[in-house]
DNA sequence: ATGGTGGTGGAACCA
């Protein structure tokens, strides 16, 4: 099984090059994240042409929003609300065969890193905060689930281009890096593209729009992830991180497609 | 220290 997770920044303003990532990738499952669209508008009709008969929706209007598009029918399908909000960033199915697995959309958390200046930084280290203790106390590490993502959180050193100089900016400071730290603890998530590529090797997801040449500048951070529990971990085949995605014409998303095979 | 770009929706907000 071939999973794909991809911050598509707008899918109607992105239709083709979603297509273009189905032609190319042959994904069996694709989550999104920032569709942008209420459920009502969402456009069902060419993904179906291409299979994807499938979709578990839960958007809003302009921000967030969240889907898993299949081609197989779900099991079932749900969505968990966060920090006392209805902002559309969690949508959950499970898959033929037993697998639960979450589209998840953690806020970026604005530009200033403390929670007593920043509202929207106290509401991304509440969402990671509930979120822990929600995989502790409502999941077990022995059920099968993958969890996919912009977790809006670089972990690692080289998870970003520069760890010294990103210390102090919203992605990569150490309070956010304990938190999504804890978080996989919580339930032993493994992190599936970790897995294949040693820590000491660069990746990254997202490169700025803001740059005047990404390629050239490559100053990207990894922010998208796919983890899975304990249960799959000897089920991973693979991973592609599609990074030739960020200059797919005629507009790219500033984050580019993380794919995972699963042996299930 | 600043500003750089893009989506939504038609100003201001979010990233």
């Amino acid at each position: 099984m071939r999973i794909a997770t991809w911050n598509i920044n707008s899918v109607r303003m992105r239709m083709e090059l979603l297509l273009r990532l189905i032609d190319e990738a042959q994904p069996d499952v694709i989550c999104l994240q920032e569709t942008k669209v209420v459920d009502a508008d969402f456009p069902f009709a060419p993904l179906a042409e291409k299979g994807f008969t499938h979709a578990h929706v839960h958007g809003m209007k302009s921000y967030n929003g969240v889907a898993i598009l299949a081609k197989q029918p779900f099991v079932s399908r749900d969505v968990q609300h966060w920090c006392n909000k209805q902002d559309c960033r969690h949508a959950i199915a499970e898959l033929p065969g037993g697998i639960e697995l979450h589209s998840v959309y953690i806020p970026a958390g604005g530009d200033i890193p403390d929670p007593e200046q920043n509202d929207k930084f106290a509401h991304k280290l509440q969402f990671v905060d509930e979120m822990t203790e929600w995989w502790a106390t409502k999941r077990s590490p022995e059920r099968r689930m993958v969890m996919v993502g912009d977790l809006n959180i670089a972990p690692l050193e080289h998870d970003v281009w520069s760890h010294k100089e990103l210390l102090k900016i919203v992605s990569h400071t150490p309070i956010e890096v304990e938190k999504l730290t804890a978080m996989q603890s919580s339930i032993g998530w493994v992190d599936a593209v970790r897995h294949f590529v040693p820590p000491d090797q660069k990746l990254y997801t997202w490169w700025s729009y803001r740059a005047k040449d990404w390629a050239a500048s490559d100053r990207g951070r990894r922010l998208d992830h796919v983890w899975v529990t304990p249960p799959l971990k000897d089920s991973l085949k693979g991973y592609q991180i599609l990074r030739d995605a960020r200059g797919w014409e005629p507009k790219p998303s500033d984050h580019v497609p993380v794919i995972v095979d699963l042996d299930v």
